[in-house]
DNA sequence: CAAATTCGTTTCGTTCCCGTATCATTTAGC
DNA sequence: GCTAAATGATACGGGAACGAAACGAATTTG
């Protein structure tokens, strides 16, 4: 059975799960840091830089500052691909898992609650 | 009934969401913006500077500049509160809710396209 | 009516992200 | 081997957002 949203359903459960994030003290992310995380965690590897600035229509420049950012904060990491060693291969981390199953409950929390 | 989302289709849902709001050439709104855009959307007026800062928990200057920068793109309004000149009544606009009907609109087509 | 308070804005200095252009390293082609 | 191409990182200048503090205007308080 498919997933029926009304408008107004949908804006809410938005509007909940984004006031969540900006109130709570998770990591900062930008719209497109996190559509990266989102990306990595969720499509089939390997992740490449090049490769993510082409699905995700955004320069190199961008890819590999997210990296950095989202490096430190220990989300992702970085792998060079011995194969082909221009490449960098970006890969999941234990913690950036963690972040996402906690943001994933907060969705499903917010979504339960809705009202018809 | 209750929206029942498994962790993965909350996922999902919010990645081809944010990714398509990435890749699109809508008005490139902050996180913080965008849950102040919603807020004054959804929940009862009158919204105020000071009301909104202390319910997202963020700074009055957050605020100000958020409506400078949505005011300009015709999301909202400011005006003044005749019996308290003080107050800037913070107001939605038509631009505004054709563009969160647009977003609701891709929010509920993504939900009925996830699989199960 | 003077002083204190409230409200939104502005200023200041800082930090972060952006796109363009360029760089170093590695691989591929001849 | 040597040149050309590919890949990711970096330098640079510009723009936007940040928090703290100070500000002007309006209102409330004593």
């Amino acid at each position: 059975m498919a997933i029926d949203l009304k408008a107004e359903q949908a804006l809410k459960l938005w509007h909940e799960v984004s006031t969540a994030m900006v109130h709570g003290n998770e990591p900062d992310l930008t719209q497109r840091q996190f559509t990266i995380l989102l990306t990595v965690y969720l499509e089939p590897p390997p992740h490449t830089v090049r490769g993510l600035a082409a699905r995700l229509n955004v320069t190199k420049p961008v890819i590999t500052r997210a990296l950095d950012t989202m490096g430190a904060m220990k989300l992702l990491k970085r792998r060079r691909d011995e194969r082909d060693r221009r490449n960098v291969i970006i890969q999941r981390t234990v913690e950036g898992s963690l972040f996402l199953e906690t943001f994933a409950d907060t969705v499903r929390t917010k979504a339960r609650e809705l009202p018809r």
